[in-house]
RNA sequence: GGCGCAUUCGUCUAACGGUUAGGACGCCGCCCUCUCAAGGCGGUAGUACGAGUUCGAUUCUCGUAUGCGCUACCA
């Protein structure tokens, strides 16, 4: 047993994409490989852009990557059998938006400690002076106007009905620095800050705040996030300390960005993880290609079972520069991945593409089977229906290719039919024993015989091992394939 | 504007200050082969720039450039 607490706190608006994914990634393995707990918590204080079923998105894209959270919020059926969001965990409750008492009271200390203040200032003086200071080429932020009101300014303005946000104190001419788990130390004149909002006017706490807060109620060890957030870490641990609270450690991982260097948009790298899924992602490819995104072994391997990254994983070999995401690696490892996939597993896992491509109907085994002969082409799930669908379905439009170069193999390959009625047992190993005979026989190359019947077989110039492939159909089909093939192209010379 | 962080092949990255700067994806070629794949072998391509420290800088320091972030009653 150890102390180790992380924490994974995205907040609630749209969809759960691929660095967030990451993030959590890494928390976890980082959690799981120091024996440590890591915590779900969702930061929802932003009351008009979190929903409801980005939580839910969120909850469902990292169970689709086999992260489980050994606290914070759940879905249960309730008594109706509905789904409902509750939280578990001793260090609840888990969403931000309920957890405002304990902001209220910590705000209250800070007041009485004057290290924070009630300013009135509206958005248009804050407006007005951003603007000058921006135009005298300096600092920009609080002046502190609102810094010494007395009491009776505040009775006076609280009267007037005007609500006031909380703004910490901060501390003039001191430096504040911090040990970063990948970059190292880091620090920041205290005076490059301004006075900053910790609470909002109708009551509601501000990220830097509640994370604060938060952290510390839920004994969380390190804190492990992008790289957005550094510049935010001097203000919070200006926080703790005014609040007398242990700081933890900081950890801040890169940024992810588009193929183009810039920020991750929708266009290429972007979007959602369970898209990823739904596109025919598997999730050992996803936790890999995310856990090679900014981080790396001394050897630079490349492939890494989700066991394997548990046991593997540091946050010390992680780089600091930002990572692009590159979805042809991405492609790349979910093939590797899935081709050490069981066919069963496979088919398993693809049950939603096997069925939207109609292709439930037919029996498990015998797709089991066939994605098992075609498993090293497969890259994403979603390729398996056009892989394999005419392997079950006849009734398929031939090549081009195949139609400039059937009409010359008719002949033989009607005599090879005949060849074939005698292959008993119908296995590939007999297949290819009787067609083998038949070339030498007639005289031809193998090739002259293996193509066409290919292509009889299957409209295709592309497939399966032939023989298994003919094997898998079975001698009835494939003998009446080859029947359709001489129809088709047979004409008037026939046999 | 200020402050912070970063910068090795196109991309992900490795390299106690001493390596022909390594691996992987992609791309190209060859091999294997019943096709397509898979696999094997080989090739392509990189230390942003300029100073300094040092016998010696990818590595340490400074500057420049570029990118990103923060500077919100977003997170």
């Amino acid at each position: 047993m150890n102390d180790i607490r992380v924490r994974f706190a995205p907040s609630p608006t749209g969809y759960f994409h691929i660095g967030s994914a990451r993030t959590a990634l890494y928390n976890w393995l980082y959690a799981r490989g120091r024996g440590g707990k890591f915590i779900l918590r969702i930061e929802d204080t932003d009351e008009a852009r979190s929903t409801v079923p980005s939580v839910r998105s969120i909850i469902k894209g990292l169970k689709f990557m086999g992260i489980k959270w050994d606290e914070g919020p759940l879905i249960v059926k309730n008594e109706k059998g509905e789904d409902e969001i509750t939280s578990v965990g001793p260090c609840g409750p888990y969403f931000q938006a309920q957890r405002r008492n304990f902001y209220t009271q910590a705000v209250d200390t800070l007041l009485s400690a004057k290290r924070a203040y009630r300013c009135f200032c509206s958005h248009e003086e804050l407006a007005a002076e951003r603007k000058s200071q921006l135009e005298s080429k300096g600092r920009v932020g609080y002046s502190g106007k609102c810094r010494d009101l007395s009491h009776a300014q505040i009775s006076q303005l609280m009267a007037e009905g005007r609500e006031p946000v909380i703004r910490f104190r901060v501390e003039e001419g001191r430096t504040v620095s911090f040990h970063d788990g990948i970059r190292g130390d880091i620090s920041v004149r205290s005076d490059e800050i301004g006075d900053f909002v910790i609470m909002r006017s109708g009551g509601l706490p501000i990220y830097n705040f509640a994370c604060v807060v938060d952290d510390h109620m839920m004994k969380i060890s390190d804190v492990i996030r992008g790289e957005d957030h550094i510049s935010n870490t001097p203000k919070q641990i200006m926080l703790y300390e005014a609040l007398g609270w242990e700081v933890p450690r900081f950890t801040h991982l890169t940024m992810i960005l588009d193929i183009d260097g810039s920020r991750l948009s929708k266009r290429s790298g972007a979007r959602s993880l369970l898209e990823y899924a739904d596109e025919g992602f598997i999730r050992e490819a996803i936790v890999n290609y995310l856990a090679l995104l900014g981080w790396a072994t001394k050897d630079s391997r490349n492939i890494f079972s989700p066991d394997e990254l548990e046991r593997e994983f540091s946050l010390s070999r992680c780089g600091q520069s930002a990572a692009v995401f590159d979805n042809d690696k991405l492609l790349w490892l979910n093939a590797q991945h899935i081709k050490n996939l069981s066919g069963a597993d496979i088919r398993r896992r693809a049950s939603a593409v096997i069925k939207e491509a109609g292709m439930d109907k037919y029996p498990e085994e015998r797709l089991t089977a066939a994605i098992e002969m075609e498993k090293e082409k497969i890259k994403k799930l979603t390729e398996i229906p056009e892989k394999i669908g005419f392997l079950f379905d006849s009734d398929f439009e031939d090549d081009a290719d195949v139609k400039s170069r059937a009409a010359d193999t008719v002949r033989i390959v009607a005599k090879l039919a005949k060849a074939l009625e005698s292959a008993e047992p119908f296995s590939g190993e007999k297949i290819e024993e009787k067609v083998r005979a038949f070339a030498k026989a007639e005289d031809i190359k193998t090739k002259d015989i293996f193509h066409p019947l290919r292509w009889a077989l299957s409209g295709r110039s592309k497939g399966p091992s032939l023989f298994h492939m003919c094997a898998f159909l079975g001698k009835d089909e494939a003998l009446q394939r080859i029947g359709g093939y001489i129809g088709r192209y047979g004409g008037s010379g026939g046999e």
